[in-house]
DNA sequence: CTCTGGTGTTAGAGCGCTCTAATGTTTTAT
DNA sequence: ATAAAACATTAGAGCGCTCTAACACCAGAG
């Protein structure tokens, strides 16, 4: 910088005016130091920058799961809006455990980044409210009516609704849940599914069977469905990912899709929506989830707003061909067919 | 760290170094320091950190699309080998174009991590050559034999051969290629497509539809291909995301697959594995690519090595379902059934 | 009893920037 | 012409840390 402010034959703290283009800078001098700073290829220091500022302009992103399209389909949403407003956006992922989380929230604390966002967080209630005692946090894709930090995310519990009453509407009673285990929303999903089945009348036939939110556990789901004899008519897997996992195990297992079982999602991402996959699910609205998360924090940063915000979007059902009605023949207890595992 | 030095009753110097934990630290101090952070909720701040010490132990990854799985497979390999070595990893992503990849690797360079991985760049020679003057530089999914920094990438263009040959075998001859555009390896894939095909004796049947690494191009260069009346036989497509569009168009414009038309793709993503797509495609070793790439990073960075390396992989086919016998009815030009658009 | 050498600790300069307050330079109002 | 106001510029302290060199301390060797 000392170098740019010579060459440019101005001071150092000019330098420093013109870089954040300070509107109190003539157009002469502007002109030099940017030309000094160009042939010098000089870059500021973020972190010199920084640590006198306080400021970064950056907005730390941590996100549950690469893997998942639901996470990149949000992020274009905290994208769009952050760059907008003028800052930029760095990721990180939780790699689907609370330590993970953890270490890549630390990693943004230590960059000192202007606020967090926390998609489909696993961690703690009291970790979160911890968190946002040290910075910005807004939290998606989950509920929370935490009074240090804001939430957007839809109604887990009504999408969960939703699916089950379009299952019975069909005609289906057993109606098996594979859960999402402690992912962001699972538990609200699975209360959703068993207050529906209740109320539905199906009480008897509530059956849930442990996961996460990976394709890997829709096929063990599936396994362990099978395994015990009495096979549902329809499974509600606890998110797309996992229906994806779900239908693969039917298929290899000799089982149609929706004329033996019926079968549905839960986020609407991208790949529910495929010919071949055209999964019945329940819309998420990521896209939006995540333009309201960026403008949340940037609230926060930009107005200083510091009471919290909580909204709840109202999911909605999205029918494709994975469902049907129930099977007119459905005995209680469907044999599997004999068929061996490919993989 | 003023106020952590007090209360454990030493001097700020030493706070730093049971911080970087030293060696040179009595057991005693180190507790009384450890006691004091933990109680005043003392987070060093990494800015001041690097200020001082130049260091950031953060690897800064670039990804260039974050609805690809292709990346999210890499950043398994890459995270894995970087925490080992006591890395740790902050994520960028390019948005599938040249200027946002130039964004994002700004923050890096401004966050002045210790280097950058970029993968499947869309960047010139001419800038990430400029960029390797700046930071330690690795380059993954794209072939250069620059001497500035490392690349890791498997052989573009000898998977595009094989996969000309894999359908010519099959009896193909009117294959086509939706192309990747400007995406890291496209213009390889399009050469080793074009030199097979010339090699078989098929040059006449040559014919390149312009596309991009998206879905969307798949399905936008299906309309093209039939949209002028002679249909090819088969499809290649220059990765498994287009793919995905071209066999989600194919089958609602009423074309079966394999039956009508083969596909094969390129990357062997999870989702061409998937039972509703087993999808024929070029394995590129996602996670291994990774692995390679940290580590080409890691070695520049602990052992200050600095000629540079560059790995090429040997790609491997792998069949599945949609590549079959080309159609014995096959006409010269097949006629597209009637039907509407499906959405 | 001094000398060397190791260990544990500390003062203080400096990393590259911003920010406040002061200073120099115009322009406009009187 | 002179005062006031507006604008452009700069010196210098300070952000929170690391790092070098110096220092105090206590062994054991001569």
């Amino acid at each position: 910088m000392e170098d740019v402010a010579n060459r440019a034959g101005v001071s150092r703290a000019l330098v420093s005016l013109v870089m954040r283009d300070s509107p109190k800078v003539s157009d002469r001098s502007r002109a030099a130091v940017l030309e000094a700073a160009e042939a010098l290829g000089y870059r500021r220091n973020l972190m010199a920058h920084h640590l006198a500022s306080r400021r970064t302009m950056t907005i730390g992103l941590v996100l549950n799961d690469l893997h998942n399209p639901f996470f990149a389909e949000m992020t274009d949403g905290i994208h769009e809006t952050a760059l907008k407003a003028g800052y930029r956006i760095v990721i990180n992922t939780g790699l689907r455990s609370p330590a993970g989380e953890k270490s890549a929230i630390d990693t943004f604390l230590e960059f000192r980044t202007d606020g967090i966002i926390v998609v489909g967080s696993e961690s703690s209630e009291q970790d979160l409210e911890a968190l946002s005692s040290e910075t910005n946090l807004v939290v998606a894709a989950r509920v929370s009516s935490a009074e240090s930090y804001d939430t957007v995310s839809i109604d887990d519990r009504l999408g969960a609704q939703l699916v089950v009453d379009h299952l019975a509407d069909l005609g289906h009673q057993r109606i098996a849940h594979i859960d999402g285990g402690l992912g962001a929303g699972a538990h609200k999903r699975r209360d959703g599914y068993k207050t529906a089945m209740e109320q539905r009348g199906l009480s008897d036939h509530i059956r849930i069977v442990a996961g996460e939110y990976s394709e890997n556990a829709g096929t063990v789901g599936v396994d362990q469905l099978l395994s015990d004899g009495e096979i549902p008519t329809a499974i509600f897997a606890a998110n797309d990912l996992m229906a994806t996992g779900v239908l693969n195990r039917l298929q290899s297992q000799g089982l149609r899709v929706p004329e033996d079982v019926s079968l549905v999602g839960f986020d609407n991402t991208a790949v529910a929506a495929l010919h071949q996959m055209s999964l019945t699910t329940v819309d998420q609205r990521c896209v939006l989830l995540g333009q309201l998360a960026a403008q949340y924090l940037i609230e926060r940063l930009d107005e200083e707003r510091d009471e919290a915000v909580h909204t709840l979007l109202t999911p909605s059902l999205v029918c494709r061909n994975t469902s049907g009605p129930v099977p007119v023949d459905a005995p209680d207890a469907l044999q599997v067919p004999e068929q061996s595992h490919v993989e």
